[in-house]
DNA sequence: GTATGTGAATAGATTCACAGCT
DNA sequence: AGCTGTGAATCTATTCACATAC
C-alpha cells in the first residue's frame, strides 16, 4: 500500500515529540485519510493495536519499517546523469527512506567520470559490475525518454528487482521486474486537465443555471 | 484521467512517422493498458471513431490536448530552489508539456537574485506579485517538509490553482485548490515493499510446498 | 472482416457501522 | 466511555462481451 510511507512519516515525527500511543483517528488525520482505512491497514500488517488506548507508537514503527523492507536498506542505482539524474544523486530523502544511492552511470563519455555527491560516474556497459559490486536492488531510469527501454532492459539484465522509471516513456520489463512509473509533466498535465475541467463546468453552470 | 498524457505521448510519436490511423488494441499497447479502457476514456472525450478503421490521430491529438488545458499554457511558479527546485526548473519536459517556468521563489537570501536557467530567484515573500505578473496558476513546492505547508498557504494566497507537491509531507488546502502530491522517496520506498513481500511470499511457498 | 461504443460483470478500494474488548 | 477490528455496503475503476457500424 502506498500509504504505509505517509504513516511512517507521521508517526516518527510523534516520536519525535515524545507521544508513544496513537489512536487511528488521529494518525488518519495526520496522513490525510480515512480511520477506517488505517485500521485496515495495519490490522494487514498484523500491527495489533489496544481497544479503548489506540497503538503504541515505536511498536508501528518498527512493524511499518519492516513491511517496507524488511529494515534493509536497498542501494539504488541511477541510469542516465542529466540536470534530474544529478538532483536525485544528490537527494538527501533517499538516504533517509533507507535507499543510499550506490551507483552512477551514463552513456555520454562527457558525464563519465565525474564526481557528483562523492560518487564518480561509470559508463554505462559498466552497469551490471557496478550493480555486483554494490549489490544494488533497484535502479533508477532518468535518461531521454529515448533511451528509457534501452535502460530498463540493461538494469533487467544486470539483475536489478525493481525500477523507477522518471523518463517520459512506456518502458516494458519483464513479469517479475516490479516498475514504478514518475512523470513530472505528467503530474503537471493532470493538474492541467482538472483545471481546464473546472472551468468547462462552470461554464456550463453558468449557462443551464 | 492519468492516461490521456500518455495516450497524447504515443499519438505524437505515431504522427511524426507518418501514421494517421490508429486502433484502440494498438493505441492500448503502446500505452501499456487495456484497450477497452482506451475506447472508454476517448469516447468520454467526445473523440469518436470510425468502426471498422479506427481513429484519427491527428484529430485525437487535438482533442487530448483540449482536454489537457485547452492548449493554453499554464505558467508554473517554483518555491524552494534547492537541488529538486534547480533540476526542476531546468528540467525541459515541462515546457514541451505546456507548463513553462515563469517564476523562483526562494525564501533563503543566499540563494535570491540567482539566475537559473535565464530566470532570477525572488523572495518568497514577493510570491504574490511573481505570480500576478506572469500569471501563473500552477504552483511547486519543492521546499524542505518543515516549510511545504507555509509554501502551500502563500500559493493559495497568492491565487493559484493547482499545486504539485514534492516536499514528503502532507499539505491541507482549501476544498477549490487541486494538489497533487509526487513524493520521491516514498515511490521507492513502495518498491522496498513490493520486493520485500515478494521475499516472504517465496519463503512461506517454500514452507508450505 | 474489422474495430468501435457500451451495457453488464467483475474486481478493488473505500467507507460505514457496529460488535467486542479494555 | 473509548477505540479497535471487521463484516457489510458503497463507490470507483477495470475488464468482458457483444451488438452495431463501416
Amino acid at each position: 500500500m502506498a500509504r504505509l510511507p505517509v504513516y511512517l512519516r507521521g508517526l516518527i515525527e510523534l516520536a519525535e515529540s515524545g507521544v508513544d500511543t496513537v489512536s487511528s483517528v488521529e494518525l488518519a488525520d495526520l496522513a490525510g485519510v480515512n480511520a477506517a482505512n488505517v485500521r485496515k491497514d495495519l490490522s494487514f500488517l498484523h500491527a495489533h493495536g489496544t481497544r479503548g488506548v489506540g497503538y503504541q507508537v515505536d511498536h508501528l514503527i518498527g512493524e511499518i519499517s519492516l513491511a517496507l523492507g524488511g529494515g534493509e536498506p536497498s542501494p539504488v542505482v541511477i541510469v542516465g546523469i542529466g540536470n534530474l539524474g544529478r538532483a536525485l544523486s544528490r537527494y538527501d530523502g533517499f538516504v533517509a527512506g533507507g535507499f543510499p544511492v550506490a551507483g552512477l552511470v551514463d552513456a555520454d563519455p562527457a558525464v563519465v567520470g565525474k564526481r557528483i555527491g562523492g560518487r564518480v560516474v561509470r559508463p554505462v556497459d559498466q552497469l551490471a559490475e557496478v550493480v555486483a559490486e554494490s549489490g544494488c536492488t533497484v535502479g533508477i531510469i532518468a535518461t531521454p525518454s529515448a533511451s528509457a527501454q534501452e535502460a530498463a532492459d540493461q538494469l533487467t539484465a544486470a539483475g536489478i528487482l525493481s525500477i523507477l522509471n522518471f523518463a517520459p516513456a512506456v518502458v516494458h520489463v519483464p513479469e517479475h521486474i516490479d516498475l514504478r512509473q514518475v512523470d513530472l509533466a505528467t503530474e503537471l498535465q493532470i493538474l492541467g486537465y482538472h483545471q481546464h475541467r473546472r472551468l468547462l463546468e462552470r461554464a456550463a453552470a453558468l449557462a443551464t443555471g
